[in-house]
DNA sequence: CCTCTATGTTGACACTGAAAACATTCTAGC
DNA sequence: GCTAGAATGTTTTCAGTGTCAACATAGAGG
C-alpha cells in the first residue's frame, strides 16, 4: 500500500481494469481537445502502460472511438427514459449535445462502421426505438416511423448545426430561444 | 512536348497549377475513401511533386480540408440558386448530401474552424442568406430565422442521419419516399 | 541582364497505428 | 498446492503522417 494513493489500488504487472481506465483516458482526450485527439498511444500512457497494451482490449482505434459512442447512446438513452414529453426529449436531446459536443459527434459520425461494431448498433438501436414509442403516443394518427425520422431529423439537425457553428455565434439565452421556437414549430405541425 | 500527353501541359521544376491539382487529388481521395484518407503526402503523391510542396499553398492539412468544404458550399450554392420551392430545395440538400457524403460531411465538420478560414465562413454564409430569402418567401408572416433554422434543421438531421445509417437500411425508393414524406411534414407545419 | 520572390525539393523529427515476438500473471483442472 | 494454458502487458519494429528548416530553381520586373 505504501506506493498507491486513496481511489488507485495497486497495479502490478496486470493492470486490473486496463479496458475502463482506457475508456476514461480517452474519454478525457474527448472532451480536452476533441476525437482528433484520441490515440491509442495518449490513451496507454495516460493509463500508465505500454503503448501497445490496448490492443488487448481493442482491436484497432476505431473500436476505442465505437465504445466510446455507444456510452454516449447508453447516457442519453438513460436520460431520455426520464422524459414523457415529446418535446422535452428534443430539449435534452440538444443540450446533450451542447454539453458533450466531441461525444455527440462520435455517436453520429460516419467513420464508425456499425457493422463492424454491435454493441453500437444496438445502443443507437434503443435510443431509436425509445423515440418511436414516445413519437406513437403523441401522434398516434399518423406513421410513426414517418414522425419519429422527422423528429428526430429536426433536432438532431438543429444540434448538429449549432454545434458546426453554422448559425452564427448565439449566445446562451438566443439560443435557448431558437431551440424551443424550432421545437415548438415542429409541434405545430404535428397537431395540425 | 514529349513527355506530356493531351490534358497534361509539360511540367518542369514548377508545376503551374499545383493549388489546383492538390484540390482535385484531395477531391478524388474524399470521394473514393473519406476524409480521413486525406493526406498531405498523398495528394503530393498524385500530384507528382515532393511531399513538401503543398505547404507552399495551403499552411497545414486543415487548410485544404476547409478549401474542399467551400468548394462544397459553391456548388451546392450553384445548385439552390436554380430553385425557387422551398421544398425543392430540401430534396436538393439531402439529394446532395447523399451524392457526395464525404464533401457534406467535410463541410459541416466541426474540426474545421470557421474563425480561421473566412473563405469557407463566407460561402456557407451565402447558403445561409439563400435559405432565408426562400423562406421568407414561404411563410412570410413568421420569424425568417426560426423557420429557416427549423427549415435547415430538419433537412440537415436527415440528410445526417441517413449518411450516419441512424435510419437502418433503406433502399432508394423508401428513402425518397421518407425524404418526401419528412420535408410535407414540415410544409403542414409552416401553413398550419 | 540580374536580382527578388514565388514555388519546389531534400532531409529531418516526432508522432501515430499496427503487428510480431516475448514476458508475466491468473486461473482451471488435476 | 501444482501446473498447463489462457489472458494480459511489454518490447521492438515498421510504414505512414504532419510539419519545419535549409536549400534549389525558375520566372518576373527592374
Amino acid at each position: 500500500m505504501s506506493t498507491s494513493s486513496a481511489g488507485e489500488p495497486p497495479r502490478g504487472y496486470h493492470h486490473g481494469d486496463l479496458r475502463a481506465t482506457l475508456l476514461q483516458a480517452a474519454g478525457a482526450l474527448l472532451v480536452e481537445s476533441g476525437a482528433g485527439a484520441i490515440s491509442l498511444r495518449e490513451a496507454a500512457r495516460r493509463a500508465g502502460v505500454s503503448h501497445s497494451a490496448p490492443y488487448r482490449h481493442f482491436a484497432d482505434r476505431q473500436s476505442l472511438l465505437a465504445a466510446l459512442a455507444a456510452e454516449g447512446f447508453a447516457e442519453l438513452g438513460a436520460r431520455a427514459g426520464q422524459v414523457a414529453d415529446l418535446a422535452d426529449f428534443g430539449r435534452l436531446y440538444v443540450e446533450f449535445a451542447l454539453e458533450q459536443p466531441g461525444r455527440f459527434g462520435l455517436m453520429f459520425s460516419a467513420e464508425l462502421d456499425k457493422a463492424r461494431h454491435p454493441d453500437l448498433a444496438q445502443a443507437s438501436k434503443r435510443l431509436h426505438d425509445l423515440l418511436e414509442a414516445g413519437v406513437s403516443r403523441v401522434a398516434p394518427s399518423r406513421d410513426p416511423q414517418v414522425v419519429a425520422t422527422a423528429a428526430w431529423s429536426l433536432v438532431h439537425g438543429l444540434a448538429h448545426l449549432l454545434l458546426a457553428q453554422q448559425l452564427g455565434a448565439l449566445d446562451e439565452s438566443s439560443r435557448r430561444t431558437m431551440i424551443e421556437a424550432v421545437t415548438r414549430l415542429f409541434g405545430e405541425g404535428l397537431r395540425g
